[in-house]
DNA sequence: GTCTATATTATGATAGAC
DNA sequence: GTCTATCATAATATAGAC
């Protein structure tokens, strides 16, 4: 099996690679980001970042694949299978799973916002590969929750889906200066719960009978 | 008056220099940004920058300032002057205002989220310069309206307000993406007018008493 | 697969003429 | 104040040994 431990090894380096670059690209974008810093990170050397993905940008397209990849194991269990009584409750579970999620990998977000705001090849191949699949699963459930009474209506849905991913995204987009300012980590457990309930609140409006004190 | 026509004149390149160092810096971030471009942009060369700045950091900060001076200007005249009828209509009128400064000045939100999200002087010098100032009257504007029972309570101010400029900043910082995704250019007028509605109805509750139609 | 060079640009900064 | 060089460095990418 020499064939498969070579593989296996090299598959476990470029695994190191991925997330180091991951790492990288999300705190300093993709201009910040340096090949150098990434093969320190993954404790390997510039030649073998080369030889795993040929390029800079190449490198970029494989690491946010990857963050796409963690969010959709994050979500998609969620959408699928626990079945779950009625829409509201779905969209429920749905917010707390997303700010559950994008609280503990901020840098998804940051990925997305370090490009969401240019025009070029890469921003043009995050969006098409990425963001539109699942913006358009987002506006198919606003539209759904609109119509069923559950959601506030009067609200065109591409303005509810970008609102309802700004006020969940931009408190851990912007940990950092959250801590400075607010003197609050948005990554703690207790943040990420609490911002959950904020955003359930603003959005799905007061729960309706749960028994809690006025 | 030889003295004052040269100043006139430097002031003026300045200027040209500073707005094409903002824009750059906010499409790019900072890292992203060229000098050399800034100084093509501005129709100057290099050296120039260099005389007029010092440095790249340097003329960064200026760039900045002049954001933060533009919001200022935008705002200021808002909360001092027009007097506003109660609380609730002053609330109505900044979410308004900040949402038509934030469609037509995108750069400003482009310009902190690339800061935000980081550790290092640049982004230390921003939240305390600019964020924490604007930060602290957010809050209290937050604090107050919800002991008024204008804004939902029970939920902790910092989140409120996080997810407050969330949901208005978003939909502006990733326009180029939302015009893809979406098909829908944020920065048109009639959209930023759309976003103002959208986030008054889910921060402030539907208007009370304005005669439309259910 | 992994490393150690090295080549090639392109960047921020400087020096000095006008 | 403004421009035209030029410097020094740091980045990505390549070549080739092991």
């Amino acid at each position: 099996m020499a064939r498969a431990a070579r593989a296996e090894a090299g598959s476990d380096t470029r695994e190191r690679i991925l997330s180091a670059a991951l790492a990288a690209f999300s705190q300093n974008g993709f201009d910040g980001a340096r090949t150098r810093d990434i093969a320190a990170r993954a404790g390997v050397t510039l030649g073998l970042l080369q030889y795993h993905f040929g390029s800079k940008p190449r490198l970029w397209r494989a690491a946010v694949d990857l963050a796409f990849a963690e969010l959709g194991r994050g979500l998609e269990a969620l959408l699928e299978d626990p079945a779950p009584r009625d829409t509201r409750e779905r969209l429920r579970l749905l917010i707390r799973s997303y700010v559950a999620f994008v609280g503990r990998n901020p840098e998804f977000v940051r990925l997305m916002h370090d490009e969401g705001k240019r025009r070029g090849p890469r921003s043009r191949w995050l969006a098409d590969r990425h963001v539109k699949p699942l913006y358009d699963r987002l506006l198919g459930l606003v539209g759904d929750a609109q119509r069923e009474g559950i959601l506030r209506g009067g609200i065109p849905a591409p303005h509810f889906a970008y609102a309802f991913v700004g006020a969940v995204d931009v408190i851990f987009h912007q940990a950092e200066e959250c801590r400075r300012v607010a003197g609050l980590d948005p990554t703690d457990e207790d943040a990420i719960e609490a911002h959950a309930a904020a955003v359930e609140s603003l959005f799905l409006g007061p729960a309706p009978s749960r028994g809690e004190n006025p």
